[in-house]
This record gives C-alpha cells, sequence and structure tokens, in this order.
DNA sequence: TAGTGGTCTAGACCACGGT
DNA sequence: CCGTGGTCTAGACCACTAA
C-alpha cells in the first residue's frame, strides 16, 4: 500500500531530478497542486514535507516554495549498511571477516549494549575493488549466536541478520570525525601510519530501542564523503566539542 | 506568536530531558495527549514530529511511541555559525581574519555563487583558547562590500552580517569528509603536516536561494565530532563516494 | 490587497502490534 | 480483538510576502 502523498512526493521529485523544476525555481501552490491530483491541501503538504525532510525544497510563509537541489537523499539503511549503499549506487564492494571473538563487555559496552558477553568482529570492505573501510564492530549477546553463523565474506550482515533472525536496525547514532590511522588500520588499509582516516562510530537499535551494535568504522580518506543539506527549522547534524577542556 | 504543537513538543522534550520519561519508554498515546493539552489530533501529531526530526522519539505503525535519546539537537544557526554554536554550549571562542583579497571567481565559484568577482578570507578560529578551526571562505559579489566591514576579530560573521544589512542563512549543503594538514593548515592550527583534519565544505544561500557563500572549513582531529540520530524512514545524511573509479 | 504557506479542528477509515 | 499510529478529508483562520 502505497501512500497518497508519497505518489505526489515522486512525482514532483522527479520533476526535480529531470531538471523540469530546476534549481532555484518556484513550486506549484499547495492549491494548484491539490487541484492536480484530486487530494485535500493536507496530503500535498505532507508531501512536500517529505522533499523538505530530504532537503530538496524550502519553504518560508507567505512565499511559493522553492526548489533547493537536485540530489536525492538515500535511506536510513544506506547509511547504515555499506553494502545497501555501496549497491544502490552501483559500485562494486566486498566485505571480508579480519578477526572474530567472544569476550566480557567492557563497563562502557555494557552501558551501550547491556551487559554479559560482546562479539567484536574486524571487517575490510572494499569499493571498487580496493579496501575502504574498516569496521570493529562490537554486537550485544542476543544477536551474537547469529552474527557468528554469518560467512566470513558475507557482502551484507545487515541482510544476513534479516534473513536469519528477522533483524531490524531501526535507529542509529552517529558520530562522524577525523583520526589518525593506527598501525593496524594502516596496514589493513593500505595506507602510512597517521594519516588521516574519516571515522564513523554509531550505536544501532531496533524498532522497540533494544540497542544491537556499537561500532567504530574507518574510511580511508577520499574514499567517501558525508553529505548533508539543513535549513533554519530543521536540525539533523549537531557539532560536539571533543576533549578541549581539563577535567573531561 | 508561538504554535500550540511548538508547546506540546516544548511538554514533552522536558519530560523526556528531565528523566521523567526515560530512554526506553513510552509516550503516552496521541488520544491522552489530545485530550492532556485540549488540542485536536493532528496538532498532537506535528508536536510529536518536531521530536521525531529531533531523533528523541522513534515511531511505528500500532505501536506506542518510545524515547531514543535525551540529547537535545541544536539549531541549523548553530551548526551553520561557529561562534552560535560555541555560545550555545558555553565555549570561550574567538576568531581572527589572516587574510583577506578579492579576486575574479574561478569557473567552479562562478557556478556556485554567480559570476563576478569574490572576496576570499582566511580566518582562523579558536575554541577554550586554542586554535581548532581554519575557515577559508568565498563570498559571492552581493555581500563582498559588507563582508570587508566586518573587523577583523569578529566573533560572529553571521551576526554581524544580519546586522548590517539584514542577511540571513536559511539553507546549508555540507560536505564532510577527512584531509591531511597542508602546510598552511598545519603552522595555523599548530599541528603536523599531513595529520588529520575533520573537512566541512559548505555552500549557503538566503531564504530566496541566492547563494551567500562557499567555504571549506578544517577542524583540528579531536576538537569537534559531528554527530547525528537517525532512523529508518528519516534520512538527513548522506555518504558518497570519492574519486574511486577511473575517468571520475 | 490578493495569494501563499502555517496552524488547527473534527471527523473518518485503514494497517499494524500486542493481547 | 482493541488500541495504536498512519493516512486523508474539508473546512477555517491567521501570518506573511509580494505586487
Amino acid at each position: 500500500m502505497v501512500a497518497r502523498y508519497e505518489l505526489i512526493a515522486d512525482d514532483l521529485r522527479n520533476e526535480i531530478v529531470s531538471g523540469a523544476l530546476p534549481v532555484g525555481s518556484q513550486l506549484p501552490s499547495e492549491a494548484e497542486l491539490a487541484e492536480r491530483h484530486g487530494a485535500a491541501r493536507g496530503t500535498v503538504r505532507q508531501a512536500v514535507a517529505v522533499l523538505a525532510a530530504e532537503g530538496l525544497v524550502g519553504s518560508r510563509q507567505g512565499a511559493r516554495r522553492i526548489v533547493l537541489g537536485r540530489a536525492r537523499s538515500q535511506s536510513f539503511g544506506e547509511l547504515h549498511s555499506f553494502a545497501q549503499w555501496a549497491r544502490a549506487n552501483g559500485y562494486r564492494f566486498g566485505g571480508q571477516v579480519i578477526t572474530q571473538r567472544r569476550r566480557a563487555a567492557s563497563a562502557a559496552e555494557s552501558a551501550r549494549l547491556g551487559p554479559g558477553e560482546v562479539l567484536e568482529v574486524l571487517r575490510l570492505r572494499s569499493l571498487e575493488g580496493e579496501p575502504v573501510l574498516l569496521e570493529r564492530t562490537v554486537y550485544a549477546e542476543w544477536v551474537a549466536a547469529a552474527v557468528e553463523r554469518i560467512p566470513a565474506d558475507c557482502e551484507s550482515v545487515t541482510e544476513a541478520l534479516y534473513d536469519s533472525i528477522g533483524l531490524v536496525f531501526a535507529y542509529g547514532e552517529h558520530l562522524i570525525d577525523a583520526v589518525s590511522a593506527g598501525a593496524e588500520d594502516a596496514r589493513l588499509l593500505g595506507v602510512r601510519r597517521g594519516s588521516p582516516l574519516l571515522r564513523q562510530r554509531r550505536v544501532t537499535t531496533t524498532h522497540e530501542g533494544r540497542p544491537v551494535e556499537s561500532s567504530d568504522d574507518r574510511y580511508r580518506a577520499g574514499s567517501v564523503t558525508f553529505s548533508i543539506r539543513n535549513s533554519i527549522g530543521a536540525n539533523p547534524l549537531v557539532r560536539q566539542a571533543g576533549d578541549l577542556r581539563s577535567g573531561r
């Protein structure tokens, strides 16, 4: 069942992506869109809210909406899963488990994932034949067994876990910064020690808010970029200070 | 004039931040919230949509909404403006123009900012007394004169431009990656050449979609982190590949 | 001042989750 | 099965922009 407002949003998005509504141009008014699609105004507003959330259009009270950009945002799955992202963008990609072991959870890990044992997995992912990403992932005890059953060269861990135990990654928190490559990072990614890496730390939970995994992912510099489009009134991304003040 | 749904959202947000609604707990149903505030259900849905956009609550059809986190997202202004962010978080901060000059726009700059001259400014920003951010900003010709009137040690360029010509930065696109410090970066930020920097490139426009500036901001590693909370169905952040394939 | 988007209401039906 | 959130309607009034 596809919602009416999704169809209207698709329609408008196609006009933007195709260039029929160029960047900087005005969208039709809500009244006109409502008449064109035979829908109520509220439904049209839901549709343009989708486009606004994608960063494609902006709006201000009293004036027509304008087109801000043509790039289509990808889904949560594509941010969460390297495989889903790479596939959606037509890249050749691969993955290989380097090491995998169970151990007791540290205090910090207990706080994030719950008490007990954790499963620590080191995975190297490649894009277009080159190693680009080193994932150090810690899984909560309740998914550890399912993760251990996954082949070492599995393309998509996310999909494997969905197929095997119906696990859906629903919410994530991500911290993005830059770090120096350590000895292991450098060896596996094929860069010099101390060279820059883009780091994405994340904690992911299920629909119910149950923590699944905590990960430290490091990208070779130049291999990927994170992109965000925002506006006054929208605030998806936040800047946080590091360890600047004494006592922190 | 504060909207009704904003008041309801504030109310719920306070309960979350104060811990009255702990992380993982369920929100009251829409019907109950509507009755409690004497509002229609649609208004209540607007309120919880605000919290969902902030990443504080998640929802799924058929089940109660749950609390995902307590951290309050900051505003667009705080992502856009170093000064607004630093002030909102209680940091001591400063800024100093290093160099500033007018020149002809390159082809890429003309495409982003419009044709003609541009004003190129190199600014060093400090946090808690330490240099942490080097901004290389290129302003469009129509704001160049106003920027040139700003004192070299101005704390907040964003606010200065609002006060002087009423300019409001409304929309921004940001690209985040990691790079090596060049000679100039290293000297001004007080790090070694080749050490990692977190880079944020951005293009900002007015409400009308008119481009104002394009900037390359580089943070010393460890000084700041970007944070994002997302969910299935929300997609503020996007990953993009770099220069991996031949011919790109 | 006319047109536009922002807010709000009161109701309806449906899809899904949990019991 | 009931309660929940998701979708949709038809209308109203207001705040703001632009001519």
